[in-house]
DNA sequence: TCCACAAAGTTGCATATGCAACTTTACTTT
DNA sequence: AAAGTAAAGTTGCATATGCAACTTTGTGGA
């Protein structure tokens, strides 16, 4: 392996788009993908927040969260004023707490398949990566 | 670091976006993405080559890739029967070698920012993923 | 109180992607 | 050669994203 014709970016999105594939068809029961179950998840465990916060947290440009964030609401997993931080509709909420379930459960799987030291390396690269850019 | 919070695709979504950030910055003065600037630098190095053979190696569906190389021929930068493999024009040559030294240039730098430990971090996360899902 | 400025959120425009269904091509078997 | 089938490629539809420009909100100072 050399930095001949390793192209880090283009690894990293070839292993994002295998992964998501994976995580979307564990979520394709409950009608969401995982990006919007992700989402859930994270409004459940984070109730009001903001979406410049989110923003922040998971690096999506704050125009590619507010459509994401309307889209959820399309579907009546969120209350309505969105500028006042986002919290889940009743109906929001208990898919969350199905997403989890699945989430857990195939995460765990993940995890074990490919061991933990493995897991450390993608960990290792990550925080490389984040410190460089986002400060 | 446990299982309990740490996402595997998560991370390797928000990593994408970050470092694919980075690398579109690089080839911005190409007026192109690094999507497009990977395409030609591939198409560069195997001409002829077939759609479904570029989407077996990037791990993008077909119907993407079509459009990809679609994007691609609309910009002059292919030749113009896409269904008998992928050509480069002399302007889609021309273009190719350059993004290919911003690419090196940009890699390089990438590379010795995080470190070889931390690179192969990230290798061996791959190659244990990219078995699985691709037999 | 009112204005100026910064932060948050939206919208127009464009690319990148996936799934399903359909069309076209190529190959194999009569 | 004709039919049938598999592989390759396309198109309709929808989501995920980013950049730039614009709007709304909130806050601090004159």
């Amino acid at each position: 392996m050399n930095t001949e014709n390793y192209c880090i970016a283009g690894r990293l999105r070839m292993l994002a788009r295998v992964m998501t594939g994976r995580y979307n068809d564990a979520f394709t029961q409950e009608g969401v993908t995982f990006a919007q179950a992700g989402l859930l998840m994270r409004i459940f465990a984070q109730p009001g927040i903001r979406q410049a916060t989110l923003s922040k947290q998971l690096q999506i440009e704050k125009s590619a969260m507010s459509r994401d964030v309307q889209l959820l609401q399309k579907n009546g997993w969120l209350t309505d004023n969105l500028r006042n931080g986002l919290f889940l509709t009743e109906e929001g909420t208990l898919l969350a707490k199905r997403c989890h379930k699945i989430w857990k459960a195939l995460n765990q799987q993940v995890w074990e398949e490919i061991g933990p030291d493995t897991v450390a390396g993608l960990s290792a690269f990550s925080d490389k990566i984040l410190i460089t850019n986002t400060q």
